[in-house]
DNA sequence: TTGCTTGCAAAGGGTTTGCATAGGA
DNA sequence: TCCTATGCAAACCCTTTGCAAGCAA
C-alpha cells in the first residue's frame, strides 16, 4: 500500500549496526536487550535513536516486531514463521513447524476484514525450564503468565 | 496444576460488577474502558480496584487476556476462539472459524516445549475502515501499525 | 479477630517525543 | 543548504504497588 520500499530506507551508520546486531541475534531481543549490544559497538548510542531506528526498520519492513509479554520485542527473520513462548521464563523461539496457509485462506472466506496477515504463538514450557522444574517443587512458577 | 478453581473465587460486589460488564461487552474491552463501564454503576470505584479483579478472575480462568496493541484486553469467552484485529482503528473482533486442533497437535509432535495453549491473531482492515478509505485517499492510514 | 478488599496516590516499566545539535545528500 | 538523524531528558501511557482504612468470615 504506502509502505516505502526497503530500499528507500537510507542505511546511517547507527540505523545499520542496530540492524546488524537484530540479525545477527535469533532470541527475539526487546528494544533494551539491542540497545545494550549496540552500545557495546556505540557507546554513545541513545535508548530514543534505538526504538526510533527499531520503529523506522519495522515501517518499512526489514524487521518485524512480536507483541508478546509486557515489551515488544524485534525479529530480522522476515520468512514466515510461527513462535512458541515460554510461560516460566518468557523466552521466545521460533516454531518449529511451517506456517499452514489453509488458516489464512479459510479466514479469508469467512470474514469481512481485507486480511493483511495473521500470527500464531504457542505457550509451554521450555526444555530448560522443565529440568528446573524436576528438581524444585512445581510450587513458585508464577514468574510469567502467559497471555 | 496450581489454578484455583473458578468456585474458590469469592466474588465480593466490585468483582462480581466487574465481571458482569465483561460478560455484557463482547467489544475486547481495556482495562480503562471496563472501568468506565464500571465506574457508572459504582462511582467510588478506582482503578487499582479494577485491575487486581480482573488479574485475579484472569488467574483464576473466569476471564481470558489478550495480550495484542499497547493495552491488555480482557475477555469474558472463554470458548475457545481466534481473534481478527483491525489494522487501523485497532478494534478487535471474534475470528469467524473454530479453532483448528491440528495445530496444537502438530507443534506438539515437532517441539520440545510441553505446550498449554495457543494463540491466532488475524490482521486486516475491518468492513467500517474499508468504507472510510474509499471516501477519503488511502493516505492516512498510520494511526494504528500492526504488530 | 484475622485476612482479604478497597481507594488513593505514588511508583514503575516500557515507549515516545521536544528540542537543540550534528551530520549527510 | 536543507532535511534527516541523534543525544538527552522529560513526558507519556499503562500497570502495579504500599499503605491505611473498610469489610467479611
Amino acid at each position: 500500500v504506502n509502505e516505502t520500499a526497503a530500499e528507500n530506507v537510507q542505511m546511517t551508520h547507527r540505523r545499520k549496526v542496530i540492524l546488524d546486531e537484530l540479525i545477527k541475534d535469533h532470541s527475539h531481543p526487546t528494544a533494551d536487550e539491542i540497545f545494550h549490544r549496540v552500545r557495546k559497538k556505540l557507546p554513545r548510542v541513545s535508548m530514543g535513536t534505538v526504538y526510533r531506528n527499531l520503529e523506522l526498520l519495522s515501517k518499512n519492513g526489514l524487521i518485524r516486531t512480536i507483541e508478546s509479554g509486557s515489551s515488544r520485542r524485534y525479529d530480522a527473520d522476515l520468512h514466515d514463521h510461527y513462535h512458541v513462548r515460554c510461560v516460566i521464563c518468557g523466552k521466545i523461539d521460533d516454531a518449529p513447524i511451517e506456517p499452514n496457509p489453509e488458516l489464512l485462506l479459510q479466514m479469508a472466506e469467512a470474514t469481512d476484514y481485507d486480511l493483511t496477515g495473521h500470527n500464531v504463538e504457542f505457550f509451554g514450557v521450555c526444555p530448560s525450564c522443565k529440568r528446573n522444574d524436576d528438581f524444585k517443587h512445581q510450587d513458585n512458577q508464577e514468574e510469567q503468565d502467559n497471555g
